[in-house]
DNA sequence: TTATTTTTTTAGACAAGACTAAATTTTAAT
DNA sequence: ATTAAAATTTAGTCTTGTCTAAAAAAATAA
């Protein structure tokens, strides 16, 4: 099929372009951690196997066939991490580490089992959802807590950083998926929000409120 | 760590070592369907690493360090294959390709858990042994249907071909780990034997006989 | 023991993926 | 509209792991 290295850049690239219409040379690069050019070769590959359209200078998007192919590597990450959650004893802030490398393995009946025994879940342990065999899953509108209205509230539904580090700092506030939060107040200054959950009020910085999601109650 | 091309070879070396001193670069390239030259080039790489000890024309062996790795990746393998058949439902002949794969997932914790998970086996769905987390396992003597003497029985404690094909011979006669076999009679003209299960007398060839190990009531 | 065959190694090449440094294109700023 | 800065690509190199063809060593046979 493709290579580890493959599925990777396409992987990102999925990530990136979320609504925008092209993903950037030096974006993907970032997203990476490697180079500006080596992200030009590897996409001269991909365009060259119909897995992403590459317009030199502009950007790139990908095709069907690489949609396809990010959401099904999307499929295998997220049903992994829940395996290692639900059945191994892992905690969520160790999962992504061991689910980026069990993502490549390649068995269709593997993972359509792996589904069945874990009972066909919705959502991974950070709250994003699982795309079926067919590639469909709830694509949920989530809000960062730093777009939202003074006063208004929801759901914490997803993360935007999995680093291990923002995982432990969540956990020692004991902010969990599923915590109900409120923004009470933002600071203009610096975009700092103060939030409050079932059991506290917290200062946080706007690192943080950009990275925390919320379903939001309407 | 290693990279997966490296683990193979070591994996590949452990299994030919098996009672001989030095084991052949031909059988490696054999064994991992490569050629001669590029095993001699990987040789060097483990020697340098400590992983092998190689002596130019002659042959090499593991060291202790290889040995070791070599036992984790078999410990990994083997409990990989416990899980696909106990818990995703594939059946003994299913489960080696995919194995292959997972057995170069690198994550102490993950394959802890899985030993857990599954209840600490002490065999694999081959009947093969699993080592325990600091590399010891069971050395059983199992000897090939082929090198028994008349009336001699024991029970299938594994196999030596573990192509689908072969395991579904298997499958189809009724033959599992486990199952209780008397050699009846051996023909000396071509090696093929008779042989006698609770359910039925079975006429094998020499290749076949050659393939089923017993452990031996002595 | 010499000649022949087999095994193994060396030399040189190649593909995948990555990097650095230099060149080119695009964008932003005067 | 030029020029400066930023982004991107090209050119050339490196590493890992593989290959073929040729050379060298070891094993076998006469």
């Amino acid at each position: 099929m493709h290579s580890v290295s493959e599925e990777n850049y396409i992987k990102t690239i999925y990530h990136l372009q979320d609504g925008k219409n092209l993903v950037s040379t030096n974006d993907i690069a970032g997203g990476m951690s490697t180079k500006a050019s080596s992200v030009t070769d590897m996409l001269k590959k991909l365009a060259d196997k119909n897995l992403a359209e590459y317009i030199p200078y502009k950007g790139t998007r990908l095709t069907q066939n690489g949609i396809d192919c990010a959401t099904q590597i999307i499929r295998k990450h997220r049903l992994w991490e829940v395996f290692l959650v639900e059945k191994l004893d892992f905690s969520w802030d160790e999962v992504h580490e061991v689910a980026e490398q069990l993502e490549h393995i390649q068995s269709r009946k593997l993972i359509d089992e792996l589904d069945k025994l874990l009972n066909f879940p919705k959502y991974d342990p950070h709250g994003d959802p699982i795309p079926d065999a067919q590639g469909n899953y709830e694509k949920t509108v989530k809000t960062a807590i730093s777009q939202l209205e003074k006063g208004q509230s929801g759901i914490l539904a997803g993360v935007h950083d999995t680093s291990t580090r923002f995982l432990q700092y969540l956990d020692k506030h004991q902010i969990e998926l599923g915590t109900q939060i409120q923004l009470i107040d933002l600071e203009a200054f610096d975009g700092s929000c103060l939030i409050k959950t079932d059991l506290k009020e917290l200062h946080i910085s706007k690192t943080i409120a950009d990275n925390l999601y919320l379903k939001i109650f309407k």
